[in-house]
This record gives C-alpha cells, structure tokens and sequence, in this order.
DNA sequence: TAAAAAAGTGGTAAAAAGTGGTAAAAAGTG
DNA sequence: CACTTTTTACCACTTTTTACCACTTTTTTA
C-alpha cells in the first residue's frame, strides 16, 4: 500500500471544486477508487482521507453509546466537520461552502500528501504552520524521534 | 449502509416547515424512505431519527420493567418528545411548535449528521455547544479513541 | 353554532447551487 | 521538438432551495 506525499499548487474554481492533482489521485485511487472523505482539521486545514481509512475511525465513533453525553459530544464534533464525496470524471470534487470557509480557502491551495492523508491549506496560513528554521525542525525531531525513544515509544503518543 | 454526517444550514419556512437537505434525504432514503421521527435531544435541540434507527433506541427504553418506577421515568419523559411524520413531495416537514420552542428554533437552523441521527439547532446555541478548541477536542478524541482503545474498545460503550 | 382566525398542506416560479462536459492552455515526457 | 497528460477556464444543464400563493382543516371566539 502507497502513501501520500509532496506539496501540490491547486486551484478552487468559481463553484467551489477543486482539481485533486494527479499524482494524489493516484494514490487514492489505490484506497478506496474515487471515494473520499473531507475532514475538519485540527489545525486551519482540510484534511482529506480515502474513504476506506476514514471508516475505520467513524466507525469506532459511531459505535459510541448515545445514551452517554460525553460520547454524544465527541460524536456531534466529529461527524460535524466529514463530508464524504467523490471525484468527478476530471478528478473534481465540491469543498462545502462551510469547510471553505474554515480554513479559510480562497482560489489557490496548497495540498499537502501526509501518508495516509492529504491537507488543504490556505498558502498564507500554511507558510505560519511551518516550521521555517530548519533547527528548530531538527530539536523537535530529536526531541521526539532521537535515540532513547526507540525503547518506549508509548510514551509519546 | 450509510450514515449521516456534516453541518448543513436550513431555514423554517413561515409555517414551521424544513426542508431537510437533499444530501441527508439521500441518506434518509435509504433507511426509511421518507419516513422520520422528531425527539427533543437531550441537549437544547432537536433530533431527527430515520423510523427504523429509531426503533432501536425505541425499543431499549420501552424493554424496560415497567413496575419499576425509575423505568417509568424514563419511558414517559422519553416518549413524551416524539413525532413521527413524513417528508412532503418538496422534501419539507412540519416542526410542532412545542418542539421549535423547546429547542429555541427560529428562522435559521443548523442541521447536524451525528452518524445514526440528525441533530436540529438554534445556530447561537450550537456554537456554545460546540467544542471551539480544537485541541480540546483533540484531547478528547484521544482520550477516547487513541491508540489504547483497540484492545479494549468494549469498556467503553 | 356560525364566522373568523389560525394552523397545516400542497404546489410553483424564480433564484441559487451543483454537476458534467469540453476546448484550449500549460506542463510533463521521451 | 512532437506528443501525451494534466490543468484551467468556460459553458450548458440539472437539481435544490427560496419565497410565495392558494386552499383545506382545525381551533377559537362571538
């Protein structure tokens, strides 16, 4: 099974849709067809799963008790921000006016291939998510991934 | 079989009608044709059940002994906010107006797919339920649904 | 009880949103 | 460079939604 990786510049036409590149297409089309799922992300950004790996996590959601207010909670936040689609003949597919909006999306973005998923991101909020110095980067790699995690990795996640 | 999911904005027509959005009445249609039940939720909205999803839930409460006075409680508070009725040939439904005011409905509504259900808000109260931190939310995901979960999974429902 | 008012039902025209397709430009490839 | 693939920018069409209007049924009031 592949992944998805790189950086693609990509466009919103005047209706909302957006051309999924070619390369990421590939990729999905490996998963799941052309099914997928758009996600509210954590950060200001769309994140877009293959359906078949979005079910996985709605699934575990869904199963929830109702009856319980906290799950009712995570339930309504979660399922609030996924929107399942599918690309169109040209590879299109409509971002919701609601998600545009979110992350904050105007006619250009930036999609970025993040192994099992890919972000939408306005350029502009994008270029203040990274991390511009290239030591910084290196601290927090160490810092996560150095040598002494290798023994106990739970820690971490 | 298909689930409902995202945040859709709908408005009350002069009459106490709705139309519900098409992308959910696909949904709808799949489970009950068009068919639905109407219950106060447990929070300050409404929730909308297709007829056979909310057998289920039905069947649970009305199973319960009922020479036990709690059971009792339960089944008369519970069914007491229930309507069942039917989408007309536009896709429209009439809210009682006990319901529009117990969930503070007005001229706009937010509609919600929570998996098996769909929730109806007043927009202003929805946003002071909603989680607004998203790291918040991320905590939570994780608390619940974080790796540790997959061994486990029926401790928690 | 009859008239009036309110509530509910059903439908439609027009606007808005979404879908599908294509020609041409741009980018990538051998 | 010639050729293929991808992307862009349109246009045409369909579906959905809005905002009405007209009519029926139910409830209220005199």
């Amino acid at each position: 099974m592949s992944f998805f990786t790189g950086e693609y510049d990509c466009k919103l036409d005047t209706k909302g849709r957006m051309l999924f590149p070619s390369k990421l297409k590939l990729r999905l089309s490996e998963f799941s067809g052309s099914s997928l799922v758009i996600n509210r992300g954590f950060e200001p950004c769309l994140v877009i799963y293959p359906h078949s790996e979005w079910k996985k996590v709605f699934d575990k959601v869904a199963n929830l008790n109702e009856f319980n207010k906290g799950f009712r909670n995570i339930q309504r936040n979660f399922m609030r921000g996924s929107t399942e689609t599918e690309l169109d003949s040209v590879g299109r597919f409509l971002i919701p006016k609601t998600m545009i909006s979110y992350a904050k999306l105007d006619k250009d973005i930036i999609a970025v291939g993040v192994g099992n998923r890919v972000e939408l991101w306005n350029p502009d909020v994008y270029n203040d998510y990274l991390i511009n110095d290239q030591e910084e980067f290196s601290d927090l790699v160490e810092k996560y991934l150095g040598d002494k995690l290798d023994d106990d990795h739970e820690q971490l996640s």
